[in-house]
DNA sequence: TTGACATATTCCGATATAGGAATATTATCA
DNA sequence: TGATAATATTCCTATATCGGAATATGTCAA
């Protein structure tokens, strides 16, 4: 097999930098035409046309219709589970020391099966 | 060109449902041996070594040798500029009335631009 | 040194993009 | 209808992986 297809979900979609771009010039909640990001990003307009295709599909942005042009719109909400996950880790970066002590609990609870590690390199 | 080199940036690296599933595994700030992340999500060794791999260079796990093993630790911190990134967007799931009044508002200001919308397919 | 175990690395093949260029599509208007 | 503007959609190429299998590397113990 091979890589797996990516396009299909939001960690992946948002994985690509020019696409955060993107989603970080909608981010202020106002809809936009396809050529006010291509200015924005400065990026070619099929580029931006194929990523914002990608972005719509894995419902990060919404399009509508106004004449010849399509007004894409952020929908942030989609990006939750992407905000939910990493929150998951917050205590990584918050309360350092209530983190150090949990570890250092942890290590106590586990005692018996790591009393052979050595911690070095 | 080609593709962007991905196992560069934490966003690509967490964007493989896998190696997420690997950090889950780690979530809980413990060491493990590869065999122990090997046992616990279901994957073939070399595959798991080789999203540890990715996941060091990025510097979200980190390494110790004992002995023959090498015991990974999740380093959490390094998710940090994931959950900052999504939290930009917070707002579109929380506060739902605020958002949709701030939408109303925004509409309101750009009328001048926008009054030519249709607001359909 | 040999053996056993833990892990990393290499080789392979399949495939999913990203980008660029050119072109097709769609809508508005004169 | 024809022209023009705005976007989307191929077509094409280079390349970055991912997975699987086999193998290499490293460590400790007897």
């Amino acid at each position: 097999m091979a890589r797996a297809a990516t396009t299909l979900d939001v960690f992946n979609a948002v994985a690509e930098p020019r696409r955060r771009e993107i989603l970080d010039v909608l981010g202020d909640g106002r809809e936009r035409a396809v050529n006010e990001v291509v200015e924005a990003v400065g990026m070619p307009q099929p580029s931006v046309s194929k990523h914002l295709s990608v972005l719509l599909k894995v419902g990060v942005v919404t399009v509508t219709r106004n004449g010849p042009m399509r007004m894409y719109r952020l929908n942030g909400s989609n990006l939750k589970p992407v905000h939910d996950w990493a929150k998951t880790f917050e205590r990584y970066w918050t309360h350092q020391l209530d983190q150090i002590k949990e570890r250092a609990e942890q290590k106590m609870l586990h005692r018996r099966q790591d009393n052979n590690n050595q911690e070095e390199l």
